[in-house]
RNA sequence: GGAGGGGUUCCCGAGCGGUCAAAGGGAGCAGACUGUAAAUCUGCCGGCUUAGCCUUCGAAGGUUCGAAUCCUUCCCCCUCCA
């Protein structure tokens, strides 16, 4: 059941106490924020590891705290069909369910449109599925996933948006993202009268769509910011599109957007993107292949990206990344590692993803404070001068 | 001693006259992965001067235009009977 509060109508832009505040220069880019939520304030530029069905795979939340993590990512659609929102709320919501006392962001379920596309049939009013689990049919509109995801408690909820696949028509982008915004206003209209589980506050971030269309991505950047929300998300890049297209389109929305309001940079990416992310004023990422590439095998290090199943590695007493201190550098060998991953042994999966979430964490860290001292593109630059030359025996792909 | 079954490319295992360098697994090797239908998926996996050639199906010999497949002898394994 979705509670639905006293009726509270909010006046259009009703004061409240701004969740965001950027610490360095309201036009500086790159830049630096904090960002205040229930669960904790979270220092910007920030990355959210991926715990898609309420659990980052393999680590356990102090494990996911212990890497570095303020606040990760969980998703509408897969926690609305297993456990179900209803008993997420009947058990206090998402943060006591899975024992994060972190802060929680909500992906709306959108990105399954084109995960799921073969399940998937979209109309103005919302997006049948057909559930990847058994089959059977669900239907999550912008009210339903907003409702969801108030069940769900949240620190930050996403509108529902419609990201479409590249390259496509124009026609499709343009259709695409017009209903994103139809989407995004009604998703935020119903957000108004719900409440969490906890009765703590819940963030509003809209979606920003457009394709690799520079001008759509502006224009819908313009419309949705004079929309009320606590920040925006630019969703459907790196769906298929060249890295300058991701990048016009993603610099084309983020300068129509409010400088006071966090960006959120949807789906990306590689250590590289992130930077080059934070370098355009993106204040917050989230990405799988920290998380899904550990268990395939990809440490992401200082030197690059290494696969561990590669026999190289096999009398390697080297830790995956020598300036790495979490507890897989800290204590084992790649050849360990290797042996471990070749065994199918859980053990190497765990490892490799609490590496690489620590890798990607301590970039985080080490960007915010490079922002800080007004020295990110020097530290940019260092960074990718290692990343790229694999001094340290990782092998070049 | 008698009766029967079997030895196939790293391993397991199909094949039982040509379309077989030999199915399928496994192991091994490499690659992919960007808001997680993913501890997944893809490719390679005898050798070479690669539209072809060479070597290979326990060993040797034979039948045949042609043999991993049929025959003979030999060498090893396994089951049952004495």
């Amino acid at each position: 059941m979705t509670a639905e509060p006293a009726p509270a109508p909010l006046p259009a832009g009703k004061p409240r106490l701004e969740p965001f505040r950027l610490v360095t220069g309201a036009a500086a880019v790159p830049r630096a924020g904090l960002l205040a939520t229930a669960h904790g304030v979270v220092r910007t530029p920030a990355f959210m590891p991926v715990g898609t069905a309420g659990s980052v795979k393999g680590l356990s939340p102090v494990e996911i705290r212990t890497a570095g993590t303020q606040i990760l990512l969980a998703n509408t659609y897969h926690l609305m069909l297993r456990p179900g929102s209803e008993l997420i709320r009947e058990l206090g919501g998402l943060h006591v369910f899975m024992g994060w006392d972190g802060a929680i962001l909500t992906d709306s379920g959108g990105y399954q449109i084109v995960s799921l596309k073969d399940r998937v049939a979209i109309t103005e009013e919302g997006v049948a599925f057909r559930s990847h689990l058994d089959g059977h049919a669900e239907f999550l509109s912008p009210e339903r996933a907003m409702e969801i995801q108030a069940d769900l408690g949240p620190d930050i909820a996403v509108t529902l948006d419609h990201a479409v696949p590249l390259p496509a028509e124009p026609g499709q982008v343009r259709e695409a993202a017009e209903r994103t915004l139809r989407w995004t206003e009604r998703s935020l209209k119903r957000a108004e009268r719900l409440a969490t589980p906890t009765g703590l506050p819940q963030l509003r971030f809209a979606i920003v769509q457009g394709g690799d269309d520079p001008a759509l991505r502006a224009e819908m950047a313009e419309r949705t910011s004079r929309l009320w929300c606590d920040g925006f998300a630019l969703g459907g890049l790196s769906l298929g599109e060249t890295k300058e297209e991701t990048w016009a389109a993603a610099r084309a929305a983020i300068e129509a957007l409010p400088v006071n309001r966090p960006r959120y940079l949807m789906g990306m990416g590689t250590p590289e993107d992130l930077l080059d992310g934070i370098a355009q004023g993106v204040d917050l990422f989230d990405c799988v292949l920290p998380t899904r590439n550990a268990r395939n095998g990809m440490a992401f290090t200082s030197a690059g990206t290494l696969n561990i199943r590669n026999a190289e590695h096999t009398r390697s007493a080297l830790p995956l990344d020598p300036r790495c201190s979490c507890e897989a550098c800290a204590r084992f060998s790649r050849a360990y590692l290797r042996h471990l991953h070749q065994a199918g042994e859980i053990l190497a999966h765990r490892m490799l993803t609490l590496h690489n979430v620590t890798f990607y964490q301590t970039l985080m860290a080490e960007a915010r404070e490079a922002i800080d001292r007004g020295a990110f593109d020097a530290f940019g630059r260092e960074f990718r001068r290692r990343y790229r030359e694999f001094p340290g025996g990782a092998a070049p792909r």
